[in-house]
DNA sequence: ACCTGAACACCGTTCAAGT
DNA sequence: ACCTGAACACCGTTCAAGT
């Protein structure tokens, strides 16, 4: 601790792949995905860009770690292991189930549970917008190779316990992880044009005056819901939209 | 085909921004976006790189014109117009009006309308792979910078007609954005990893089975779906999830 | 075992020079 | 007005050489 007055020796301080991602989350949140360089990472290391691929097999493997890193933390805050465990044999009745011995948090309905996690996810994202398009990118992967087949199995374990026809359960995960990773990139993206410094009051009347100001035979439906992007909650907004697709997992069609 | 033995003159054959942007699509579609390069481009118009230049400012504003063309043919056959406009006034009630002058097709129930303009995106994703990001990233520049507010726009217009309270129209809309987006860009990153030459039900079942394999502890839930990838129909599915959001759109939460 | 740093084969972009 | 092609400042990645 006292010791510290050097800067960091190398051998107190070698490089690992725990550092290199590290730097590399920090990098990315700073400067996003463009910005990301072997070069760049190297120098924040205080090493040449040759010593990292002893590490790291290559940037895609390196942007994969970096997603996972971040992406385990989230769901750690969200329960992992919903209340209600699947069943693989009968659909499942949402009948509130004893408590089960929850590893994290305490139980919840599996509405409550999709909210979390959605919403854990959703602050990620925000936190980390170059998320987005890695996890949409990793969705297809198979699981065990990253971290974004496990938040469609983190989603559609509450799916199944909602009461929905087993039927269903594929669709309606689907539709949440691509409406929670839509919206929350959508979100983070928003963030991003806005800047770090700026007023997000003024952000939303600016866009909202602009909004009003389209051309009424083009823009009819923009021009009408721009009160509603004025005074909105990001993340009240986000939810509303998690509840819309859950009101229709049991409505029967009109 | 036979007639292909000169290569094209260039009096004949000037470049010209219609010409690189058609170019950079055949790239874009056979390679996807890491592979598009000025050289490749030039090298396909037999030119020099800084040649297209002279027409297209930058990569990204290639990219943005590229969007444009593709995305514009995909609303043009969906109805860009909808059977009911906006009143700005009060909720519109989706009693059938009297049939409107629609510029393409006949007119529709604004739930039919969403579903075509839907399902015209969903080809436009699943045969333009890389439109998916770029649209992505599209949504929240403003209207008039690119063709993806317009997609907004298109949905939105067919939501103002259904039978929902105007105060829920932008999260409506929202959530089926990002639904159609992410649910397309799926597919679109499916097929890509699938390969053109490849077997479709092979490879459903290959996954299946893989998902069948996985540990019962870690992915209970992927395991319990794994059936229903098995022989799903990816446009089938997809609509279900449009149907999903919009039964939840009137429904009262439970 | 781990790190260095020069080198290779690329990029996007610019720009003097041509027609 | 439009095109050429060399050049600049980058990239990711490799690899002989060091410790």
């Amino acid at each position: 601790m006292a010791t510290r007055t050097r800067r960091p020796e190398r051998r107190e301080n070698p490089l690992s792949r725990e550092r290199i991602v590290g730097a590399a989350v920090e990098l990315l949140d700073a400067d996003g995905e463009g910005r990301l360089t072997f070069r760049a990472l190297a120098e924040r290391l205080a090493t040449g860009p040759g010593a990292i691929y002893w590490h790291v097999a290559n940037k895609s493997e390196l942007l994969d770690a970096a997603t996972d890193a971040v992406v385990a933390d989230a769901l750690a805050v969200a329960p992992a292991t919903p209340v209600t465990p699947v069943t693989s044999a009968m659909p499942v009745t949402s009948v509130a189930p004893a408590m089960s011995a929850a590893s994290t948090t305490t139980a919840e309905s599996p509405r409550d549970g999709i909210r979390a996690v959605a919403l854990a996810l959703f602050d990620a994202i925000d936190a980390h917008p170059w998320l987005a398009a890695q996890l949409a990118a990793q969705l297809s992967r198979s699981p065990g190779q990253s971290v974004a087949p496990r938040i469609f199995e983190s989603i559609g374990r509450q799916v199944s316990a909602l009461e929905a026809p087993k039927s269903s359960w594929f669709t309606v995960t689907s539709a949440l992880v691509h409406y929670i990773l839509g919206a929350a990139g959508q979100n983070a993206a928003n963030g991003r044009t806005l800047g770090p410094g700026a007023d997000r009051g003024e952000f939303l009347d600016t866009t909202a005056r602009a909004w009003e100001a389209l051309d009424p035979d083009d823009y009819p439906f923009t021009r009408a819901v721009a009160v509603q992007i004025r005074d909105h909650d990001d993340r009240e907004q986000f939810l509303a939209g998690i509840d819309l697709i859950l009101n229709g997992v049991a409505a029967k069609p009109s």
